[in-house]
DNA sequence: AAGAACGCATGACAACTGTCACGGGCGAGT
DNA sequence: ACTCGCCCGTGACAGTTGTCATGCGTTCTT
């Protein structure tokens, strides 16, 4: 398997990110750089046309984020494996990129020898998961909240007021102020700022 | 001026993002990456020790933000030439990098075979700047907000309430209430957390 | 010296927010 | 069939928040 270079896939919206990532990777022997990307939908494309082996995907992007492009790849081009490589190392969103497939996790702040070997272990059918991030991840846990909180929470990110996102989800109000409610208790918080930002900082919206 | 590479500095607090950059800015002949740092506050050391002549700095950084790092930097190591990467371009942060004596921002979504070039320039002594970014920061203009208001909004990010806020600046309710309230009209919100967004996205705080 | 802008504070009012108790409907699992 | 969890809604209550008028002291500029 290891007679021809492994081909890589980059997706990240950031241009002289992703540029900077194929110089990084170019610079291995054994490592090719087939595609760039620079949104979501864009990944499941590229990968029909230049068949890379391993696809490492941010996961904050336009059109479709890295874990929907994740699961949709796995569906589409199974034989590619994923390694999301992501600024935020939030315990939900590594929870949810193994649930969609991924084979490996690792944090834009790992030191830049590492990345070629997390991808040489995810070809060879390896996972690679930061450790710290794994733990986190133990104790945060899967999302309390239901899909309504989430959605209200979602809705409250912008500042919101109660009635403007009752109006956007075709709510009471008062549903609306229940909802928020338990999510703020489900989330440790006093208040619906705080509830929103504990909530994004562990991934769950 | 030029038989001889010119020397960079890179800071930038995610590991990976730096090793990147290094490796994709070492592909050119005449650049040089002479010394890394991850931190604000170890960027004037380094350059003390490495003599570079251009420094790329990031703005979100820890110990001292990019910012803050440049003024430091054009004190000690005037020679040194300033070149700020960022992932958000918010006005704000041009406006005041610009003040503090960078030759040039640019933004992580520019495509990565610009970067050298405006490196380049940069140390010939010319000022890079993304048009878009420029025009949004005239029409954005310098933040309204007093010093107060801004200390305000600041304490007020993490969704503490106003009791909370009061008794961290050692203020009275009202007190806090009015700044928040000249605030919200400063910034066109109807609403704290609304004021927050548009203050943090306009690089006021 | 006067005015303007800022910071701090108080008190009062309306609006919004968070909580609670309660009820009804729906689907999944026992 | 029954329970459980989720969703939706209402109404009421206390607490918080945003606004406004007003006052005083300080600093900076004219």
């Amino acid at each position: 398997m290891s007679d021809r270079a492994i081909r890589l896939l980059l997706a990240d919206d950031q241009a002289l990110v992703r540029g900077a990532l194929s110089a990084l990777l170019g610079l291995e022997p054994d490592l090719e750089v087939v595609a760039e990307v620079g949104a979501g939908d864009q990944v499941v494309p590229a990968a029909l046309e230049h068949h890379p082996d391993v696809a490492l995907l941010d996961v904050e992007m336009p059109g479709m984020d890295g874990i929907a492009a994740t699961a949709a790849l796995r569906a589409s081009v199974p034989d590619v494996r994923v390694l999301i490589v992501t600024t935020f190392g939030r315990p939900g969103y590594l929870r949810r990129a193994m649930q969609a497939g991924a084979s490996g996790f690792v944090v834009k702040d790992t030191p830049a020898a590492q990345l070629a070997d997390a991808v040489r272990r995810v070809h060879a059918g390896l996972r690679v998961v930061d450790p710290a991030l794994a733990t986190d991840s133990l104790v945060a846990g899967e999302s309390p909240l239901t899909a309504r909180e989430t959605e209200v929470l979602q809705a409250a990110r912008d500042g919101s007021s109660v009635a403007a996102i009752a109006a956007k989800l075709f709510l009471s109000e008062g549903t609306v102020r229940n909802h928020l409610s338990s999510a703020i208790g489900k989330t440790g918080a006093t208040n619906r700022a705080e509830a929103v930002l504990t909530a994004d900082g562990n991934g769950w919206l």
